[in-house]
DNA sequence: CCATACTTACATATGAGTCAGTAAGTATTG
DNA sequence: CAATACTTACTGACTCATATGTAAGTATGG
């Protein structure tokens, strides 16, 4: 009997940092992995638990099991993310300067060979601006932090110190990189990704460094 | 405003057609309007056409008099936007060269001033990606056009005439303005659109006029 | 008086979340 | 070291809410 239930306790949500390991740990891999390939293709409001069970391998209560809730699996899914180093576009740690620019066209090259996990960050954010929607909070936090980054070095690396056109140059390079994504999913031959984002950068940095 | 649109007319046979006049054109546009705010508040699935009906000021059985499915509905609303002069991006008729680049600006300006508007377009174009969205075809044609345009007439005011070049440029003039968008619907204060559209535009004149 | 614009009522689907129970571990302790 | 207690990872069978679409009937204005 209520040998469920481990999940819904209430004693705050913020109570995942306990890392599971072994096989637990693979099968909730399996379904975030799962869940971030539905969400992608479906978006989160259509994209069902059904389908994301199925293609994990288990029932939808099986997911409900060790997320709570469809909100709890997003969220999950989205912090997975930022947690695999490999595309994620933050870099929370040390990479600072130059290195830093580098290391975001690195990331658009490498989105390239994965459509699905653009997709699935393309759709996620573009709904994230409806009323109430779950992930609007990673999403701003995510700008934000992004932002800060990018102004940090490009006023490190031009020298320029006017916030205004600081951030400006900030927004564009983010607007581009998300904006370019919609484009490219919908018409991959008529843009160039990695040249475009490439082009912007150098293009901001002269100006910058003009000023 | 008035009794626009006799939009859904196909059989241009009998030109003597009724085409929707007085109240039923204007019942119409309501629920277009409606139609409108709805899927831009909450997408295109999570939107419900009772939701849509109400603001109507009609049950949702009514609705789906008019446009048949909510599909329908969808393609209608779009089609709608595209009717209207005022904030349009595409410009279909004769506003060519500078004069489509200052169009463009004004209309990113008035759209800061309609965030209803702004967030049912980045909504829809966000949900198109999925996979079978009906909204699809209507994006990617969207964007073929509008980069025809933009590319043509940078062409022209720069005297440009690298294709890759110019595309680039103008994917990026799209991905700024629809990236920008997406920014700016989640944290208001932090972009100034108007100001970062108008520097991204100069910025590629410069670098389009200077090679 | 009839097409058009609806309404009420219904049919039907789908999807999230609940619950009880089971099978398999992992401690615990006598 | 084995019997017992407790936990974790599920399944299957619901419930309940919500949503699209349909059918049949009513009202109305040209």
């Amino acid at each position: 009997m209520a040998a469920t239930r481990a999940t819904a306790r209430q004693p705050a949500a913020a109570d995942r940092v306990v890392k599971p390991h072994g096989p637990t740990a693979a099968k909730r891999e399996r379904i975030l992995e799962a869940a971030m390939a539905v969400f992608g293709a479906y978006g989160y409001h259509k994209g069902a638990l059904v389908e994301v069970a199925e293609r994990a391998g288990m029932t939808h209560a099986g997911v409900l099991h060790h997320f709570g809730s469809k909100e709890g699996l997003l969220v999950a899914v989205l912090q997975y993310r930022d947690g695999e180093a490999v595309a994620g576009l933050d870099a929370r740690e040390q990479v600072e300067g130059p290195a830093f620019l580098r290391h975001i066209l690195d990331t658009v090259k490498e989105n390239t060979e994965r459509p699905g996990v653009v997709q699935a960050y393309t759709v996620l954010s573009g709904e994230s601006v409806t009323d109430g929607h779950p992930a609007q909070e990673y999403f701003r936090e995510r700008l934000r932090t992004l932002r800060h980054k990018i102004e940090r070095t490009l006023a490190e690396v031009t020298g320029n110190s006017d916030p205004a056109e600081l951030r400006d140059a900030a927004n564009t390079l983010v607007a581009v990189m998300d904006g370019l994504q919609v484009q490219w999913l919908l018409s991959p031959d008529e843009v160039d990704m990695t040249r475009t984002v490439k082009r912007t950068l150098d293009m901001l940095l002269d100006r910058l460094s003009a000023a």
